[in-house]
DNA sequence: ATGGGGGCCTGCCGGC
DNA sequence: TGCCGGCAGGCCCCCA
């Protein structure tokens, strides 16, 4: 799934299709994702207009006229398509149901948004606006790491009196919320961070370096991700552009490419997930 | 309270 | 060609 960047790209995509736009057709292929999809949700759907697309972490938020917001978490796996008409532009035509397609919007205005998650590791569910900051996936998150709460005294406070690895803090979405396993491997790279670094023994002159890096990093990947909204069809949760600015992630055995280090990018397993950093720049 | 590991699912890829 | 293990962007839950 798609980490805060992909999360963005996604919800940029669906605006120009879904703002504004009444839900003329909800169907629901299945009764769950991860969790049962809330009672009566295709009707709680069908009729309503959008009145807004946001985003909270990993979370899509669409608020309805019907004074609830749909929840949508792509997962690890979740992608959507876009087809039919976008603001009056015929994108390109409805493809035949695929499987594992299992939610399909059509709107009024002509666009189709088919919803597809092969693993279901996804979710959505129904809330009342006005109190979705208090549903139960939502209530826990940390601060955005692109907003104002996340700075960096907020950042070293977090991190205080903590033992685990920095790696698994940074993952842990009551720290920072929207951080995944990519993003963080490519920000502890940045900084010269070993992943393995217990997160309370970090200096503060050097846990003040990854709130702009955690910054830069998701802004670059977000720019990156809005060109891929060109095509419509590619409005899902895959990776943009971004991967191939990769320095860490998946450069197993390759060069380090952090200016004069001569080090080799090597994999570690921790909290049963793949690290990668190279042991020679990150102390 | 904190930290580690299991589990949820399917698809893909490499090795035999 | 087929089977099997290992791996994958997330996150809740249980146990120590």
């Amino acid at each position: 799934m798609p980490e805060l960047p992909e999360v963005e790209t996604v919800r940029r995509g669906l605006e120009p299709a879904m703002q504004g736009a009444v839900i003329s057709d909800a169907q629901v292929l299945r009764a769950d994702l991860r969790w049962p999809f809330p009672a009566n949700m295709a009707a709680r759907l069908t009729g309503h207009s959008v009145t807004a697309l946001r985003r909270r972490s990993k979370y899509i938020l669409i608020d309805l006229s019907s004074a609830e917001t749909l929840i949508i978490h792509l997962g690890m796996s979740g992608r959507i398509l876009i087809s039919g008409q976008v603001q009056g532009t015929y994108v390109h035509d409805h493809p035949p149901l695929e499987k594992h397609d299992h939610v399909v919007f059509d709107m009024a205005n002509g666009a189709r948004i088919t919803f597809n998650d092969a693993r279901r590791f996804g979710a959505m569910d129904l809330a009342p606006t006005a109190s979705v900051e208090t549903h139960w996936l939502l209530e826990k998150l940390g601060p955005e790491p692109l907003g104002n709460a996340f700075d960096q005294t907020y950042l070293w406070g977090a991190l205080q009196g903590r033992k685990t690895p920095i790696k698994t803090a940074l993952l842990d979405q009551r720290i920072v919320a929207g951080l995944g396993n990519i993003y963080v491997c490519e920000v502890l790279h940045r900084c010269k961070i070993a992943p393995t670094r217990q997160a309370g023994r970090i200096s503060r002159i050097r846990s003040d370096t990854l709130v702009p890096a955690i910054r830069q990093v998701l802004t670059e990947a977000i720019d990156v991700g809005g060109s891929s909204l060109q095509d419509h069809r590619q409005t899902n949760g895959e990776l943009g552009y971004f991967q191939h600015a990769f320095r860490a992630y998946g450069r197993e055995n390759l060069p380090c490419l952090t200016d004069g280090c001569l080090g080799t990018i090597g994999r570690i397993v921790q909290s049963g997930r793949s690290t990668f950093y190279c042991p020679q720049c990150q102390r």
